[in-house]
DNA sequence: CGACTTTGACCGGCGC
DNA sequence: GCGCCGGTCAAAGTCG
């Protein structure tokens, strides 16, 4: 435990790490961090300039288009008295000559939102950069000033997406690291509570560690909280062997940045049901019993694509037998149901995020700045990684004692488990009060029996819910259970406990969760991004109409900086109103725009992730065993 | 019969 | 060098 500790720590040190004392290349570093703030500062402008615009011609469109009824009616009602032909025609001609200005009007509009949609990209991708900067001159400044520290230099790598918490840890020390591992979960949690945050927020802790919650298993070993990487139970997953058999595998940056890394996103849910069902086909190709955690870890395949390089671990937590700790790791090749969309890229571009970024920092200026950041950028359908400006911000928040135990498995942790408001059960949240069954935010890893789930802010995606074992699912992300089979493996383990879909929100937590999340800008930009992005693949297909209005309300709606409500209304149940909450109606609308403008099977990930490119079937480490034998 | 799961064996990395 | 451990393979079994 301690060598791997002792290992973790200096395989965090920055790679590229200057030396302190190099004023030249701080002051150049300085110069860079200003333009680039200058250059986000005119990101932002332009992009808000462009949502402005989007939203006054949408109301001329409207405008026009209800004049043009107006007309229309009027039209009629006079030919009725007067029967004027001539009046008519010129009426129609009005008329045809409107539409054909709303057409061009909506194809401006379409190109406008890609625009937009790049712009955030490219917004997000510098914001990460300069992130990146400035966490570099905070390690400097850290490593030269508290060099005894470990804390601050563990694991850049190692990300948590924490859904439905703050951590206030990003504050706290590393003592953590060399205490016992349960103190430092209570004392995690203590400093938890009180901390709100919906969930996808998302801080980069360079300094710290955490570990809070967790459920995290490996009771045993302390090493979970402190090195590794494990999802729950410490695990380095890609084998080395795997990582040189498939040099590339799916994200090509991630390859280009460094050969060895390879990202891994680990979700943390409820699920009461053998493993999650995110909608992409998977195939069992291993278990094991991990050590220190009685419970097995099983090895999964993508089967969606032939040499589909994605895999998944499957484990579940040994503290909390409800909790269901996913590990995915590469990037499908393939296109994917759509039910297996939104987990697919919020994973894919966690991990490409993760990978730009910690790379970026190890590397200089950037390796591939343009490759990386766009990809970098990759909304996770609407969540924001980046972290805010705040000073916090410089942090990496490893919300999970669950720590990359090395640098070649930079690991990003998405909790869906913990509740804002009750923080303190991360670890032990079935002896609890009860705990919603899932993350307010939204990942909704109920079991899959009859529920539909919702996906995005307590959202239904739309899609065929009448099917529980359907493995198959287009259109649920039902993070349960696939077969029966698989539920009976897993009932030895879980007790069924308070019914998933009975999860309610606490309202102030809603409100404060909302506030949080509508007071960090970064979020709502790349909420917006999201939102733009899928609203582009969306609508741009169709032959438009319809779609035009939906789209700019929500355009409208998300003018972010300017008057995101805060949320009195804000519901994060299922059943969002259409109206009153931002959040719900965004995603809601998202799952519409998804849902309908895709087609019924399938749809492609958003471009901004990265595909992997098409290696052959050599492509796939699993496929491969001739190095083995 | 094909697809999938189970499970023991094997392999390679890593720490001692 | 040895043993532990995580990850993978592939034969055998199961299921629909």
């Amino acid at each position: 435990m301690e060598d791997a500790f002792r290992r973790s720590g200096h395989g965090a040190l920055p790679k590229e790490e200057k030396p302190p004392g190099d004023d030249h290349h701080e002051a150049a570093c300085k110069e860079e961090v200003l333009a680039k703030v200058e250059s986000k500062r005119a990101y932002h402008e332009s992009s808000e300039d462009l949502k402005s615009c989007l939203h006054d011609k949408d109301l001329s469109l409207t405008k026009q288009v209800l004049l043009a009824n107006d007309k229309k009616e009027r039209s009629t009602m006079e030919s009725d008295s007067k029967a004027s032909s001539s009046s008519q025609k010129e009426q129609d001609n009005w008329l045809e000559s409107a539409r054909a200005e709303m057409g061009e009007v909506r194809e401006e509009n379409q190109r406008l939102k890609m625009c937009l949609g790049q712009m955030m990209k490219d917004y997000q991708a510098l914001q990460m950069k300069f992130h990146d900067i400035m966490q570099q001159e905070e390690t400097k400044k850290s490593t030269s000033a508290v060099d005894n520290n470990h804390q601050a230099v563990e694991e850049p790598e190692l990300v948590s997406l924490s859904l439905g918490r703050f951590s206030s840890e990003s504050k706290r020390d590393g003592k953590s690291k060399t205490n016992s591992h349960g103190k430092d979960e209570d004392d995690e949690k203590a400093n938890n509570e009180g901390d709100l945050s919906l969930g996808l927020d998302c801080k980069f802790q360079v300094s710290k560690f955490h570990n809070a919650n967790e459920a995290l298993p490996k009771p045993i070993s302390p090493v979970n909280s402190e090195d590794q990487p494990k999802e729950e139970a410490g695990e380095t997953w890609p084998p080395l062997k795997v990582l040189k058999t498939v040099p590339s595998e799916g994200d090509d940056e991630v390859v280009q940045q460094s050969p060895q890394k390879k990202a891994r996103v680990c979700v943390k849910a409820r699920c009461d049901t053998p493993t999650m069902n995110d909608g992409c086909q998977w195939r069992k190709y291993g278990q094991k019993i991990a050590k220190g955690n009685p419970c097995p870890r099983a090895y999964y395949r993508c089967t969606v694509g032939s040499s589909c390089p994605v895999r998944k671990q499957v484990q579940r937590c040994a503290q909390d037998l409800s909790i269901l700790n996913t590990t995915y790791e590469g990037t499908h090749n393939h296109p994917l149901p759509l039910s297996a969309t939104a987990m697919a890229s919020t994973t894919s571009a966690a991990a490409s995020m993760l990978l730009s970024g910690s790379s970026s920092s190890s590397s200089q200026a950037g390796p591939n700045p343009s490759a990386t950041s766009s990809t970098t950028a990759a909304d996770l359908h609407g969540l924001n990684f980046y972290p805010s400006d705040n000073s916090n911000s410089k942090q990496f928040y490893l919300h999970n004692s669950s720590l990359s135990a090395s640098p070649l498995h930079p690991t990003i942790t998405l909790d869906l488990i913990s509740n804002p408001s009750s923080s303190q059960f991360n670890r032990f949240s079935s002896s609890y009060a009860p705990i919603p069954k899932f993350a307010p935010t939204s990942l909704n890893f109920s079991s899959s029996e009859s529920n539909a789930v919702p996906w995005g802010n307590g959202l239904l995606i739309h899609g065929s819910t009448s099917q529980p074992y359907n493995r198959n699912q287009l259109g649920t992300l039902n993070l349960g259970g696939r077969s029966p089979m698989e539920s009976s493996h897993f009932q030895p383990y879980v007790q069924k406990k308070t019914p998933a879909t009975h999860q309610q929100p606490l309202p102030d937590t809603i409100a404060a969760a909302t506030k949080a999340i509508t007071a960090e800008p970064s979020f709502q930009s790349a909420l917006a991004a999201a939102l733009t992005s899928i609203i582009g693949n969306g609508s741009g297909g169709r032959s438009g109409g319809a779609n035009v209005s939906g789209v700019d309300y929500l355009a409208q709606k998300l003018k972010w900086g300017e008057h995101f409500p805060v949320a009195s209304g804000c519901s994060y149940s299922s059943s969002p109103t259409p109206k009153g909450n931002d959040i719900a109606c965004a995603a809601s609308y998202l799952n519409k725009t998804t849902s309908a403008n895709s087609q019924p099977g399938t749809m492609f990930l958003p471009s901004s992730l990265p595909f992997s490119s098409p290696k052959s079937a050599s492509a796939s480490s699993g496929d491969k065993r001739d190095h083995s034998s």
